[in-house]
Order: structure tokens, then C-alpha cells, then sequence
DNA sequence: TTGTACGCGTTATCAA
DNA sequence: TTGATAACGCGTACAA
């Protein structure tokens, strides 16, 4: 086993108290005698002393650990918010729990209520439940939240990015392709970010077709099968409320003699080599990241100083095969700008 | 303050261990009197009672919990290990804590000293260390640990793909293709599987040109611009290590006229749509999450039975560009097989 | 400057 | 079938 205070304190003739205060206590450590904090030090390198962690924390109330809720953490998105995230806290002194909800209620409900139960200092959690009260009944009410990526009615504490924002440069770079009627593949309607991104585009352009179903690469396989495929020479563009939805159309598109661009919410990976027009409106992951962490420490701290939400802006990316069409419709139709 | 095991008692007059007999015990509950049990419920219900884990892994020395260290979760590859092994852990109980090495000897070893301290049950880590001696400085003797991906002498506990297999099965499907000089880009060969794919490779082709860097996109750029760029038209293949180091190679290659075969360690997303013949040896994913699970899990029980290591084999993938360029050879050649 | 004693919430031992 | 009581290892008033 392990030794522990009272083994350095029987090794060096002191108490506990003082082994404590020599080895945890910051402040305390220097109202102890040079002599006998030496000897303190001197016992536990030899040996070997770990203070263990559930102990202090059962006397403390605080672990120096972080959960992080999120529906997917194979989805790179999330995977790359986690893992700024986890470095973020790390650098201050913060351990990371990492739960997938898989986007099912029951287990969003049951990692609140574990994550509470363990102790867990705080919570980053991308939310499937819709209001303030699912949340506060499986999880106490002074327990430190950030909602990332899907606000919450009435939680100040939230980071995400401006969903009319970013729905509308990529409308606008939609426009200026001269797109005007386009088929809309959509994640589940229930999660807000989606819905929001759905209504937007609706609003901007004449939807011919339109599918939805769960964030999956098959769902757009589908949305081809049975909607899209009679419209594909009517419409202008494809838009897909996200990546992955994305992947699934790009695969079935590559086929297509003239095809449509595609809009899409997030980043497709090496988008900027496929012949398919592709233009992206993407988070700013690093900042959302960052801002979460922040948020997160402020609330730990506990300097009850208020906490505003976080709406960060999106950028639009369009790959070359975006760009290349765009340069030949401009030149043949009037003078490019 | 959540009720604790005290206040119920008070609350049903009975007990603190009669309650935690009820509440927690599960062959003991049954040692109780039917009528006082549904006191202690009922009012454990009434309450909200929500058991200490702190309390109860210091008592106990068990906090269901384990612990992924790995270089970055936000890397694919490891995101989708991470979110299996969260999921089949979650499915017995067991919590994750997600650490992230950055291939940094000093993080990691830090981690793993974390890891002990807060009484963490086990450990599955993609390693960086080479020993066990270094291992086992920093972690005690009897922790459950699973070493992932690069297997270390002398650990039982590990769970890999065969990398000779997944090198030769690869450098066999180039050799079919006809390739007989490759340029090699390789990841940092202290990792054990980028050294060790390299030399298989190199052992099987004529290496033209070489180029080590860490494994990131940013490398293969590198490497074009500083070695790659003048044998091009000398080789028939670029392998490179990892799926990373491919991108940066491919992003380079989408320029070239007549684009030499891409050879490939894990997946290259979307890569059925690049015009370039891509060849990919595919680790089998879910069942290195399954095996590190299944081994971690056997070790947590300390039912002794004996660990052995699990090597699992990887499959060749190709994508159409390559597909159509063998075809036309064979053509051309000689009868297709 | 140092030591004593208690509490954090639970489980486990030993009597009754 | 139950109830005191002692751990688990640590931090911290309070006293000396």
C-alpha cells in the first residue's frame, strides 16, 4: 500500500497535521519550521508519498474534474473541442470525464445524475434536453454548467456559434453563386442548431426537396433514394445541415454529370480535392473551446463576477471547384468585380 | 446538501447501516425485514438520496472508473477508439477519464501519476514509454493496465494490430499494381509502429526518397518540398505511415499530371472520390476497442485468469481511382486473371 | 510552531 | 434482523 500521512508522521515524529500542512497546505506550509519541514520532505520523497486524491477530495468537495457531455465524441467535431478542451483544463490543473450521450435522452439523464454523484466539479455539455428544468432535476442547482453548441433558455452560461450568422453567409455565398432553388437535407429537427439552419435556408431559397433523419452519413444515401434524385437537374444546390449528412450526398454526387453545389454547416475533409462546388460555413472550434473552458473556470472559481453567453461568428470556405465555377459564370456573364 | 445516509436514518429511525444495507447492499438488502426496507426506501426516495461515490470509493477503493491516455483524441483514429471504449465501459459501469499525452514523455508520465492518485481502477494507454520499468515508476505494480496499439515487452495486457501483416498486405497489393520504387514519408521513429512499418517497407522496395517528420499534415508538405518534388516521375508509390501524413501528400499530389499510387496506414476520409489511386491497410477498429474492453474488464475483476495479448489483422482497402488504374494495366498487359 | 480531535459519507466488523 | 463503532486518508478549527 501507499503510505500516508500517518506513516511520515510516525517516521518523523510529528503529526499528521503537520505532515499535512508541510505537504498540501500552500500558505500553511510556511508557518512550520524550516527544520521540520525539511525532515517532512525529506521522509515523504523517501517514501515515495502520493497524497490520495478521493480522500482530499471527500474532505475538500472538489475533484479538479471536468465532464464533458457530448452526444459523439467520434464525431470530429466534438473530438476536436474535446481535445482543446482536455489541454485547456490540464493547464489548469483540471481532469477531464468524457460521457457520450449517443443523443438519447435516458443516457444524457444518467450521466447528469453519475456525474453529480461522483463529485465532478463541473459540466460542458452539449444538451439534447430543450429546457433549464430537465437539466436542474438531475443535476444540482449550483453545480457549474456550460452549455456548448446549444443554448438553453434561461443558462447564461453558454458558448456557441450564431446559428442565424452562420446560416446566412452561407445563404449569401449561395446567392451570389446564383442559386435560387435547392433540396435541404436535415438533421433531426429536435436539436435546435438544426432546426434553426433548416428554417433559415427555408426563409432564403425555394426548398423542391427535402429529407430528414438522424446525423448519419446513411441519412443522405436515403434523402437520394427516395426525394432528391428526381429534382437533382431543377435544383442549384444540395444543402445539408451538416457535415456528415454531407458525406453521405457528396459519396452518392460524384457520379452526377453536372452537379449541384453543396452547402454544408462544418468542415468536409478534403473537400478542396473533389469536383463537386462545395462551400462550408465553419464554427470556430478553437474559440468555442476556449470560450467553454473559460466560462467553466469562472463558475469553479466561484467569484460569482456574471457570466455573459458566448455567440461566436462563422466563416464561409468555399474549395476550388466553388471557385472555379464561380470565375467562369462571372466572366460570361458581365464583368467580374 | 444532498441527504446523506445519516438523515434518512434519523428520518426512519433506524440506523446508518441498516440504511446503507438497503440502499446499497445487494445480497444484504435481502437481510432486512421487509417492512423496514420499504421504510428506508420510500424515504430514501422522498429525499432524493443520491449516494456519495467519493465516500464510497474510499471506502471501497474502487471508482469504476478508467482511464484512455492518448496522444490526441482528436485525431480519427483515436476519437473513434475513445468513443467505443467509452461506450462498452459505460455498459459496465465503468466511467471514462480521457487524458491526452501530446507524444510528450513528461505529460504522459505526469498523467499516469495522476491517474494513481485519484485512485483511478484502470488504465488503457496508447504508450509512449518503451519499458515497463518506465511504466511502472510512475503507476503501481498491481494497477489493471492495457497497453494499446504499441505493444511494450514484458506486458501481457495489450491489444494491437499485427503490424509486419498490415505492412506486407499492403506492400502486396502494390506490388500488384506493379510498384517497384516508392518514396516513404514516415512518422517520428521512436513510435514503434511508424519504425516498424517503414522497415517492412523499405525491406519489400527500392526507396527513392525518405522523409521523417511528426505525424501531421504539415509533414507531408514538408516532404514535397524538400525531397518528394524531384523523384516523382522515378517512383510508383508514396507510403506513408499514417492516415496524417497522407493527407498533407495527397492535398500536394491533386496537381500532379499522371499521380503515383498513394500507399496508406488507416483510413483516408472520402477517399473514394479523389482521382488518385489510393491503397489503404485498415486497422479493425471496433475490435481493437472490444479487445482493450475485454482485457481491461478481465484484469478489474482480478479473477486471475491468464491475459494473453490480442494481435488483431488489418484488411487492405483500395479506392476506384485505383481500382480503374489496375484494371487498364491488366488490360494492356495480359489476360486478367 | 505544533498537536489533538473531529468531520467528510460510506462500508465493514462485531456484538447483540 | 439490527445497531454501535471503527476504519478509509485527508484537512482544519481549536488548543497548547
Amino acid at each position: 500500500m501507499s503510505p500516508t500521512l500517518v506513516d511520515i508522521a510516525r517516521e518523523t515524529h510529528t503529526s499528521v497535521s503537520t505532515v499535512s500542512r508541510v505537504l498540501s497546505g500552500g500558505a500553511m506550509a510556511n508557518r512550520i519550521s524550516k527544520e521540520t519541514r525539511q525532515r517532512v520532505q525529506e521522509a515523504a520523497q523517501r517514501l515515495g508519498y502520493r497524497p490520495n486524491l478521493l480522500a482530499r477530495s471527500l474532505r475538500t468537495r472538489r475533484t479538479y474534474t471536468v465532464a464533458l457531455l457530448v452526444s459523439d465524441i467520434a464525431n470530429p467535431f466534438f473530438a476536436q473541442l474535446g481535445s482543446l478542451i482536455e489541454r485547456a483544463l490540464a493547464r489548469h490543473g483540471y481532469s477531464l470525464m468524457l460521457c457520450n450521450s449517443a443523443e438519447d435522452v435516458e443516457k444524457e439523464a444518467d450521466y447528469l445524475r453519475l456525474v453529480a454523484a461522483k463529485g465532478i466539479d463541473g459540466l460542458i455539455v452539449v444538451p439534447l434536453a430543450r429546457t433549464r428544468k430537465q437539466i436542474l432535476q438531475a443535476v444540482p442547482e449550483k453545480m457549474p454548467l456550460v452549455i456548448l453548441d446549444r443554448p438553453i433558455e434561461g443558462i447564461a452560461s453558454s458558448v456557441a456559434s450564431d446559428q442565424d450568422q452562420m446560416s446566412n453567409i452561407l445563404c449569401d455565398a449561395l446567392d451570389q453563386a446564383g442559386v435560387k432553388k435547392i433540396a435541404l437535407l436535415c438533421g433531426p429537427q429536435h436539436i435546435v442548431t438544426h432546426r434553426r439552419r433548416c428554417e433559415v435556408l427555408a426563409s432564403r431559397f425555394d426548398v423542391l426537396a427535402r429529407h430528414e433523419g438522424p446525423a448519419q452519413k446513411a441519412t443522405g444515401r436515403e434523402a437520394f433514394e427516395q426525394k432528391f434524385a428526381s429534382v437533382m437537374d431543377k435544383v442549384q444546390a444540395v444543402v445539408c445541415t451538416n457535415n456528415f449528412l454531407a458525406q453521405g450526398v457528396v459519396d452518392l454526387m460524384s457520379d452526377i454529370e453536372n452537379p449541384p453545389i453543396v452547402g454544408v454547416f462544418d468542415e468536409i475533409t478534403m473537400f478542396d480535392l473533389l469536383r463537386i462546388p462545395i462551400v462550408c460555413s465553419m464554427q470556430d472550434i478553437p474559440a468555442l473551446a476556449e470560450g467553454c473552458v473559460t466560462q467553466i473556470l469562472k463558475l469553479l472559481e466561484r467569484t460569482s463576477e456574471p457570466v455573459q453567453p458566448i455567440l461566436l461568428e462563422a466563416r464561409v470556405v468555399t474549395n476550388r471547384a466553388f471557385q472555379r465555377m464561380l470565375a467562369k459564370s462571372n466572366n460570361g456573364a458581365s464583368v467580374a468585380k
